[in-house]
DNA sequence: ACGATAAATATGTTTATACATAAAAGCGCA
DNA sequence: TGCGCTTTTATGTATAAACATATTTATCGT
């Protein structure tokens, strides 16, 4: 291996992809050109084909190679610009910050999905499910507001939980392991309610996020989070 | 995700991968608790332990269990819910909606980024950088409008091209290989700006997009994508 | 009890080998 | 030329074996 490495005990297989991606950098191999196959790779390397095997996986998972079989290995023409972002634990997020956290619950009642929110999930409309409305604060200040539907019959449990006193956030995410999950990102303009709640003025520019979970007994939960405005989310490749 | 139906091709690895998210689903194994080792895993499912630590491995890259090095492997009580989303070439998703394509510069100019850009992306304040406006239509509609600085010396042959002609979003996929990248989601009201390039009123809510990329030379693009209001990013996990 | 040290052990990684499989390349025949 | 068949080949997957490494557990001396 002709390679700095980053630690001494970096695995092989990192290594070489290292050097691959290097490669690709200095243009050595280019966009849409094919790389030698795993068994030269493997000779140039000095390592077995297993491993180099693992290296270009990697970075095929990653989007910077495209691999397919008998046909060999390529510098992928058009990368997909792949983004990973973590959904963190409100309350860590706000803690993170050095700041003291609150939640505080302003509605609580059972009843139906409205359309928009059915059609998103797939319920039935005529399933019961649970609304909740709460913000979340950091040092008294709002930091988010939410607008959850569960569904009480997903997870066993859940029918006993009360979500006044018990953060719904937490509460799923250590007891409803999910199937399925759908998420999207927009922006809207603050709502009444989304601006009482957020302490803003009505129309100010919001940043939503939406978030559905489901597991083999269907729909988890449905929720519809307004940031405060000038939240920033950041994801990383 | 990438789950693939369970079927007689379907790799062992995932198979295993596939049943041990069964379980923990059906809260045979529950949050935080340890699983059997590998050895007695290949034993259950009739496999090598190698293969067993690929599926393992692989729910540990969902964030499904966590594993270290003797302590064993266990369910994870607080799953990081990763998404990952890719980012798209405008003109492609555009096209996929089966939508007429065009693009447009408004603006081309040399100069020095503002202070906001140069910290962001770390350059020094007397770089030279190209800064780009153009906004991308479909059907005629602004679909988006790009606030773009370049850094002419990162990629060889940038200096050459005419943003005019060429597309710089596409050139740049092309063309600039990266190696670091940074991305950041937020919401902002329109500036006048925004709202006569996307032909909206000023104040409406805009999802922002802010893109950064590097190579080994430096800085190689940051811009500052505004949607026309309404657009969602979908992510999947 | 306590702290240092040694043993045990679960995961992490690499290797050699084997076979599977998709797809390109070659070939024969109409 | 074009179609269908066979061969070749690069990647995909699985396996057993071995060693590395981080921790836990056990042990011993004080």
């Amino acid at each position: 291996m002709t390679e700095r490495a980053p630690g001494p005990t970096t695995p092989k297989a990192q290594l070489i992809a290292e050097d691959v991606r290097r490669r690709i950098l200095d243009r050595e191999w280019r966009q849409g050109d094919r790389i030698p196959d795993e068994a030269e790779l493997a000779v140039t390397f000095g390592a077995a084909r297993a491993t180099v095997n693992k290296a270009l996986q990697l970075l095929a998972d990653e989007g910077l190679l495209e691999r397919r079989r008998r046909a060999g290995t390529r510098v992928a023409v058009d990368p997909a610009r792949k983004a990973t972002f973590t959904i963190p634990v409100v309350r860590e997020q706000i803690e993170q910050q050095g700041m003291a956290y609150a939640y505080r619950v302003f509605g609580l009642s059972q009843g139906f999905a409205p359309e928009a929110v059915a059609e998103r999930t797939g319920v039935a409309a005529d399933m019961p499910l649970l609304h909740l409305q709460a913000v979340h604060y950091g040092d008294g200040t709002p930091f988010q507001f939410e607008d959850r539907w569960l569904n009480p019959r997903a997870v066993p449990g859940m029918e006993a939980v009360d979500f006044r006193q018990v953060n719904a956030n937490e509460w799923l995410v250590r007891n409803a392991p999910y199937l399925r999950a759908d998420m999207a990102f927009s922006a809207e303009s603050a709502d009444v309610r989304d601006a009482q709640l957020l302490e803003i003025a009505a129309g100010t520019a919001l940043l939503i996020l939406h978030r559905t979970t489901w597991n083999d007994a269907g729909l988890i939960t449905s929720v519809r989070i307004a940031c405060r405005p000038g939240h920033v989310i950041r994801a990383t490749p």
